[in-house]
DNA sequence: TACGGTTATACTATTTGAAATATCACGGCT
DNA sequence: AGCCGTGATATTTCAAATAGTATAACCGTA
């Protein structure tokens, strides 16, 4: 049969879900654009949904997760607060460990695919 | 901050997705009700569903999962194919094993949430 | 032969979610 | 004062996933 692959994805739950791989990604983006609105386009994101995903993360997470400042230099701006930034790093860190532990797993359980 | 859980999810792929947590928990209980409409009615999920995920996932995995009786005692019924049962076999001891280790690397990245 | 319970499949309706659009507020810069 | 580029929201449109309905074929059993 065709070969098969594997994907595994990991989120995070308070009451809902409020972190997942899109999130990761763009706050990654903003840390990058200096901009909320420059993360988006950059990854091909309408705005107005990346500020409603940052938006949902912020109501359910219970603190902030940008920092904001509208007009000005620039026209304005956005950062990753620091405590945003500790669980991304902490999801990213988590993700890859995972991943490579089921790269392994993978291989033992799924192997009789290979006779 | 509102405790943080994790959920992992796994999914096979071929070319497209071709097995995950739906699949799984479906050919279990057809494994137990030795027929897809009953199994599917156990899950609350119509059997126009039920039949076109197993529909779908027979086209990708390029064999069939489903062993198919139409008419007579009972009016026939359904029973998961060897091929499909090692699937599914392996594709569960994986998640358990995925899901274990997991749990572990949680608490050791996201322990700062507890301070 | 009619019935009952199953699989097989098409078709329609509904719900969900994404995407795009439209305003507005803000505050340096020119 | 007016422009420009940003963030903040609500509204509307569109697409896709999901759910539900309908109908036919099949074949033991009564």
């Amino acid at each position: 049969m065709a070969k098969l692959r594997v994907k595994i994805t990991v989120r995070l739950f308070t009451d809902e879900k409020c972190f997942g791989p899109g999130v990761a990604e763009l706050l990654h983006r903003v840390d990058e654009c200096h901009s909320l609105r420059a993360a988006a386009i950059s990854m091909e994101m309408a705005y107005s949904k990346a500020w409603t995903i940052i938006h949902n993360m912020e109501q359910r997470l219970g603190f902030p997760v940008l920092e904001v400042k509208i007009g000005g230099k620039n026209g304005g701006g956005a950062t990753v607060t620091p405590e945003a930034r500790q669980i991304l790093e902490a999801y990213e860190r988590y993700c890859r460990r995972i991943n490579e532990y089921a790269e392994g797993v993978f291989q033992e359980e799924f192997a009789f695919l290979e006779s």
